[in-house]
DNA sequence: CATGAATGAGCATTCATTCAT
DNA sequence: AATGAATGAATGCTCATTCAT
């Protein structure tokens, strides 16, 4: 438990001291643009630090080691993500609602890129310290997937629904890690109608 | 370069090729089995060596690097993959042929797993050592694919043949790997439908 | 560039300074003793490190690498040598100054005698990491010698004197590396006075 | 003891296989070329044997060991140079015979630049592997000089000229590697005169 | 005689972590 | 709340040496 954790623990709904706050952000903006580029094991806390403009101490201070310092990193992208998908999922349109999700998982990916690099890195990734935080996140998504594809088609068996929604997910996933890496030209709408067609007939 | 590939640069009968041919397999096995587990930065060389049953220079003698070893051993998968692929594409039924691929896939992920995860995490990172050869795959697998989709249904732009096919690789690596991670028993046809469906309406 | 150089180069009011110039000047001091016996390549870091009294990582948070702290020593020992050569270079009589100088090299020469054999060995090693520290070295105390041997007889082409000069400092050298591995009974002054016949006659 | 060795021990006075000489031969020359450049212990013997264009193996059958070669290239060098100045030593005129002497040592080390730099750096180095080989050719040398010098001078104890040779062989020494790395346009009988100078008073 | 694949002890270097200030 | 000097276990890599062919 790092010291600000302690002091939560202690003090109860602490207004957290401003400074520690302006800490965290710095390590998770600065985190989040070098981690995804290096990938978490090429990156160390010394570099992380420096490009945050905190001392090495202060990671510490903060976090505790470099292993939650990413954990939490992962949980606050993870729930920015779910939080923009979860606003979407009950438009009344089910076919609109999916595209609309798919769309702003892509908005997403293009955003938060290194995010997106480092959870599909880890999230398969049977001894990864991280496999709990992203299999969760994993599950959460598929979960608002497969909810909105049963309202576009509810016959079927419910595995292969499940299938479908995973499906889905890979190729969004794909998609846009692909925009990134490689076809930066292509379109926003070309990909979600690539992915829709596997919903695509009435 | 290793001294193995001094001496083939230079031609001339190569005397005792077996011994070293027996070394690299057995190097290539035992990579193949614990690096795609733990990821390559967890993976030490002399864990290799060790798992491999050979000494840790034997690596060195036969690779140069460690970072070398892993290129190889990638190449070394991802022609496995290209040629099962390779032989399926020219049935003359094109969705046959599509399914064909994708079930082909889904059991080399499956046959390979260490190799799909490795693929998975380092394709789209920018940074990795081993980005040139496995864009290169990348590129060869989504080729494939797009020439099986245009046969299927050649209207439509280029590009959105070209998302179509990254979509439904993405699909199938999602879907390869959860099958490994998540879904044990989720069946292998049922993968192959979902993944079809963005073909499936005539 | 070590972390202290690092610090040093965004100035600042170093906070802790003390305690990185106590290790470094530990570091020093027990280079200089083992290294010139035992030559800079077969001695560890870790010997290094151990005979200060510090750790290994010590070693390469203040200097960065082997190498640059092999330089920083020779650097460190060389201005000594320079400042020394250089008060004696003034005095009236000539003849006199020279003698001091070449007196005052083969004091120094005694003191740290693993300074001059690092010198010797890598000063005319063409592919020596450390030639162009030495190799300036060399440059300095040859420009006093030749200075001194000016004022006592400036006649004579410019290329005599530099290689006077030269053979001046190589005698010295020589007989103060004799003197710690051969012949330790040989006295100072019949060394000085060896020298000094070349530029003994009236 | 290496296998030629063992045999020729055998044998008596064997005539020795044409093709052991060669491989010695072409070892000595490639060893001699690039050890002193870069010294003996950042030399490989894989370097020595590809750029003398024989097997690692060949290195250990001929000498038994890297350090042992090295060793028997030293003694080859030195029995030229001590042949080269004996030679001279018995020239009428004491004078004379100290200046070809000293011109001799400056070709010498003109033409085996590599053997030269080996014997300045290792020479005074207390735990040099070579030390016994290489203080020897020192003793022998210096004790010709002082030959050459009492000649001249009789008078004086013997430490002086003992102390005299060592100077004018430092001297040489210096002149003859300041000669290949800093000053090559210096002329080789400038370098005699300026040694020369140190008995050059009637 | 010669070769070159294999070995493993040894080494320079990295980096997450600690702690006195 | 933050710092940065120091640490040492861990790791990639080197290279002299061996030995089966």
């Amino acid at each position: 438990m790092s010291a600000p954790e302690r002091a939560a623990a202690q003090a109860g709904p602490t207004l957290r001291p401003a400074r520690t706050e302006a800490t965290r952000h710095k390590l998770f903006a600065a985190s989040m643009e070098i981690i995804g580029e290096r990938g978490p094991h090429s990156v160390t806390v010394d570099e992380i630090a420096a490009a945050a403009g905190v001392s090495k101490g202060s990671v510490y201070y903060n976090f505790g080691s470099k292993s939650e310092m990413i954990g939490q990193l992962l949980r606050f992208g993870g729930d920015i993500l779910l939080e923009r998908l979860g606003r979407l999922a009950d438009r009344p349109d089910p076919r609109q609602a999916l595209a609309a999700m798919v769309g702003e998982a892509l908005d997403f990916l293009d955003e938060y890129p290194s995010f997106a690099q480092l959870w599909v890195s880890e999230m398969w990734h049977s001894a990864s310290e991280w496999r709990p935080i992203l299999s969760r996140m994993r599950g959460e998504v598929i979960d608002l997937v497969r909810a909105a594809v049963t309202r576009i088609d509810p016959s079927g068996p419910d595995e292969d629904l499940d299938t479908l929604a995973t499906a889905i997910f890979g190729a969004t996933l794909a998609l846009g890690r692909d925009r990134h890496s490689f076809h930066p030209e292509r379109s926003r709408d070309a990909c979600v109608r690539a992915v829709m067609r596997s919903v695509a007939h009435p």
